[in-house]
This record gives structure tokens, C-alpha cells and sequence, in this order.
DNA sequence: TATGAATGAGATTTCATTCAT
DNA sequence: TATGAATGAAATCTCATTCAT
């Protein structure tokens, strides 16, 4: 469980490498890992901000960036789930506050087009939270590529009736949730 | 991060205490902390079988039963963080298991009743993910009681908002995404 | 295994004491085992000596020497497997040394005697091992009097064809051992 | 005093290596034991049923036997001792009753054969442990070649004098012993 | 007289890292 | 470029002993 729990020479071990090895490629445990998830770090961080830019332009539909996400973390799944699951340890550890921000950020401009005013942001941060979660217990199950697309498809609708349901009911919040 | 990485040296220097003292009282390192959350570990399996039964027979709104529940959490929150996300490498590590297999059921019982027809299981899966994940980032927030209280009705509006949306956008589902 | 694998701490479990008051009766763990056996160990040498005496000045026969030795042993059985088998680490580890002693000086009183001549004193050192050897698994045994006696005289027997079988052959040993 | 006494942290001093060092050839302490010990382990077996055989079917004499035992026995001899006295706690705790019972089953087969019927199984027992410590105390001698092998045949006479003895005297017991 | 709690040293084991080759 | 061996620190746990009460 995560990179502190991971023995260097378990990992030399599967990997069919001796440990010693692993040193002349990198400088420690953390170089290792650094840069096996770096580039797909980066790329990440990447297409975070050109799908937060669409949104806001309202070029694509929620949906559409929803999937070109779950395609890009599909594609790179093991670099993904050690980046924001098992970096604690590591200079990534806090990587993923960049990706929550930027859905903090696309949530918070959601509620100010669609909803009435303001909106609360620690709402926001445990919306958040559940939309990063739900994507990567996605990625977690063993899904086909169109399996997941289709999950992910129905999460998108879910996060959408659950956003609508909350904006309208601000005003008669009482009413609603009886 | 997690059982497996609190070093019982460290715990014991914050405390003052020498590790040695520990084990006149405790066994091995897992024991002190299965005796730190046994109590609660149990109280909340007890008041998950209660509130999915009061769902079952519609006793009581989803709404009251979250409050109930995470009043609950709120009071224990120390020991439930440590039981729901430190538990690795003890024998708590799947007791959360419990818990979700709970909350899939209760889903389940809603896709079943509300919604038109069978539920898909990997759906369900997501969203008790995704809920529980709601729950416990609550509780990690520093909230008064209130507040709590106040985000947990909203992310009941979420969620009802969502699942509603799910169920009615199933007949036509290409309409709804788009 | 022996005084130093007993961890106090276990002993004290089974007798029902705490080990804080074990350091009440007595200064320290060694302490302890010294109260226990030096009473049988004080009263074994007296005895030995005395019937090293008899069996000197043939008041005795060595079969009766035998019983009275085993009676002893017998009723101290649990403070002489102590004092004799799980002595290592403590003063009385060297204790038995002094009954090879006895038992090496019998047997080259006897081979003075009815021998022919010296006694090769490696040799001797080896039957008293073996004699004491004896001596113990017959203690270990749970017989009960009436057997362990009868095992002793028998023992005793074969000892003795031992003896005299090695004297008779010290004059033509290639003859005997084929 | 035997495996669990003997402080791995000693040791490594004595060799002049840190204990870390030996974690890289043994899995752990007991491996480490049994690493040194096993081949001696198994070639003593092979040899002690081999030995069996020939003396049931009397294709060599006891002081052949005695001999051929004594010679392994000597050059195994840190591996033996290790292994009949120190594995108490490791794996090969229990070895020596392999040999002991090899060591009854030759008695027995000589009772059956020269005594006069069937043999007390205690009795052979006492014999056996008696027996196995003259091999073992032989071994501890420092002793040459030479010396060894003199004192197992005198050792081997004693023996046998002591096993006839014992089997003429069974028909009139009780003058015997007196 | 006795207890419960605590200590500190030392045991086995694991691990990231280093180094000679 | 890569290996096998080694290190030293730190982890869990055990134990004889001490001490306040």
C-alpha cells in the first residue's frame, strides 16, 4: 500500500532487476517513481486545463470532456492510480490538490452559470472529491474500453441530475429533500 | 499514512510514553488499534443494519437516515477516519467492506423500487464509492455540527437529484447525455 | 528451554503471582531458581558423599546405593530436572560437575578394584555421563516408584555386565568386540 | 545455550558482520541454522537406516556399525552438535527422535534375537538415551581419530556386556541384582 | 506485602542505500 | 552498465528489573 509500504526489493524482485541496479538509473526510490509518473503527470495536469478551458468556453459538452478524461487515464491506468494513490512519500504527494482544484474551479463555475449565485465552497470541495473518487474507482474496475465509457456516461448523468436537483432546490431547499 | 506506516516508536515519543509500557497493555501494535476502534467498529455496523432496514420499510426518509448516520461519524470521527482509512494491514483492513456491501444493498433497494427495473451492479458499485467517499470527506472537514449537518442534507439533494436523474434518463439515455 | 528462555514474566502468569512480587522474595530472577533447587542441590551432595563412603568401604552394594540414590531424586524430581537439566546461566550451572565427580571416582574405585589396574579416566568420563544420563531419563519417565525402581535395578544390572565386561576384556579386547 | 539463546546480534560480532548481512543469504535465523545443519541432517539419516539394515540382516558387527557412525559422527562434528544439542526451537527440534527411535528399533532387534523374548519398551528406551550420550560425549571429547575409535569399541564392549548381562539375568531376576 | 505500570536494553527483522568489482 | 554483498538505521517485540503506591 503505497510507495512507503513498497519495498524496493520487492519491486527490484518482480521486476526481475537487481536492487543495486535500480541505482544507477535512478538516484533513490522516489527519483524511480518520480519518473515513472512524471510525463504522465504532466500530460495530465495538461489536459486538465484544456478541458477546464472548453468547459468555461462552452466548446464541449460535460459528457465529451468526461470521456476524453477517462480515455487519457484508461490509457495511462498504472501510471494514474500510482500518481494519485500511492504518492504519499513522495514530491507527488500533493499532486492531486491540482487536479482537485481544477474541479473544484469547473464546479464553482457550474454553479455561478447554471446556479442561483454563489456557490458554497466546501459543497464544492466534497463534490469534488466524489467526482475524482468516482473516476478512479472507474479506472480501478477491470472494464473494457466501452464498458467504461458507458459507466462513465452514466456517472456524467448522475453528477448532472444530482448538480440540477441541488441549484434548483437552493431556493426551496426544504422542500426538496423531503 | 495507514496502520501499517504509524511507527509505534513515533506514537509512543508523541505520547510520552516508552514502547515497552505499550505492550503491557496491549498485545502487538495491531491490538492497540483494534482496541481503539472495536467499539465503534461495532456501533456502526449495528446502525447500518438498522437504518437499511428503516429504508427497506420506508420508515424513514433518506435524508433523516444520513443526518442519523453521520451524527454518528461526527462523534466518533477519530476513531471511524482510523477504521475507514488507516485500517490496512490489521484485521479491519476489510471491514469497510461491510459497509459498502450496505450501502450497494440500500442503492440497490432504490434502483430496484424507483427506478425502471434491474440496477447494474458496477453502477452501483461506483456510486457507493462515491458516497461513502462523500461521508468521509464530510467528516474530515472541520465543521461544527451544524454545518455537518447542513452539507449532508445537500449532498442528499445531490445524490437524490442524481439517482433521479439516472433512473429517468435510462429509457432515453443517448437524450440525456448530450 | 532452561533458566534463561523461562521468561519471568511467563512464570509469573502461571503461578499466579505478579512479577512485582516476585522482586519482594527475592533479589533477582537467578535468586529465585537458587531458592528453589539449593535445598535438593545441598542435600544431593551430602548424599552422594555418603554413599561414595559406602560403596567405598563396601558397606553397600551399588544396586542398593542405586535405589536409595533414585528414591531421592525421585521425591525431589521437579527441583533436580531443574537444578540438573535447566541450570545454564545461573551459579548452579557448574553444580552437576560435581556429581560427575562422585560418580567418576566410584567408577575408578571400581575399576582399582575389580579391574585389572588403572582406569582410563576419558573412558570413565564417558560411563558417568552415560550412568547420569540414565539416572535422568529414568526421572523423566512417569513411572511410578515400584516401575522407576525396577527400571533402576535393571539399569543397574546392565551396568554392571558393562563394567565387567570391559575389565574381563582390557586384558584380550580384540576377542570381545567381535 | 542452543538456537534461541544464541544472539544472532553475537554472532554476526564474532563473524565480524553486520546482522543486516546475514539477511541477504537467510531468510531468517532458523534458515541460517538450517542452511548449516541439513545436509549433516540428511546424511545421518541415510546412514543410520543403512546401518539398520546391515545389522539386521547381520552383514556387519555392532562395533562396525559403532565405528562407521563415530567416523561421520567426527567429521560432522560442529554440524552434529549444532544439530542433536542446539536446534531446539528450529525445525530439526525434533530430529533426534528420528535417530533414538533407530537406536530402540536395533535394541529391540537384539532382544529379540539374543535376550529371551520380548523387550520392556521403557527399558530400551532408558537404553537408547544412554546409549546416543556416549556418541555425544565421545563427540565432545577432544579427541583424535585414533583415541575416538578406541574409546567407541571400549564403549561398544560395555555395551555389549551390559546387554548380555541384562538378558541372562531377566530369568532370575532377582538373584541378579543382588 | 503486593500490584500495576513503566523502563531500557537487546532480540529479530526489514529496508533504502552504498560500494567494490 | 550491472551485480552481489554489505551497512546502518529503524521497526516490532521481549524481558529482567524498578518504582510509586
Amino acid at each position: 500500500m503505497g510507495f512507503e509500504k513498497a519495498s524496493l526489493r520487492r519491486i527490484c524482485q518482480k521486476a526481475g532487476v537487481t536492487t543495486g541496479a535500480v541505482y544507477f538509473f535512478f538516484r533513490n526510490k522516489e527519483e524511480l517513481f518520480c519518473q515513472i509518473v512524471s510525463d504522465t503527470a504532466n500530460e495530465l495536469s495538461v489536459l486538465g486545463n484544456e478541458l477546464l478551458e472548453l468547459e468555461f468556453h462552452e466548446l464541449e459538452t460535460g459528457a465529451d470532456c468526461d470521456a476524453r478524461l477517462m480515455e487519457f487515464l484508461y490509457r495511462r491506468k498504472d501510471e494514474i492510480l500510482l500518481l494519485l494513490e500511492k504518492s504519499a512519500g513522495t514530491r507527488y504527494a500533493s499532486y492531486s490538490e491540482e487536479l482537485y482544484r481544477q474541479i473544484r474551479e469547473m464546479f464553482s463555475l457550474f454553479f455561478q452559470r447554471f446556479g442561483d449565485g454563489a456557490a458554497e465552497p466546501e459543497l464544492i470541495r466534497i463534490l469534488a472529491e466524489m467526482r475524482m473518487k468516482g473516476f478512479l474507482e472507474l479506472l480501478k474496475g477491470d472494464y473494457s474500453m466501452e464498458q467504461l465509457l458507458r459507466l462513465t456516461r452514466q456517472i456524467g448523468v448522475y453528477a448532472d441530475g444530482g448538480f440540477r436537483h441541488l441549484t434548483a432546490g437552493q431556493a426551496h431547499n426544504t422542500d426538496m429533500e423531503n
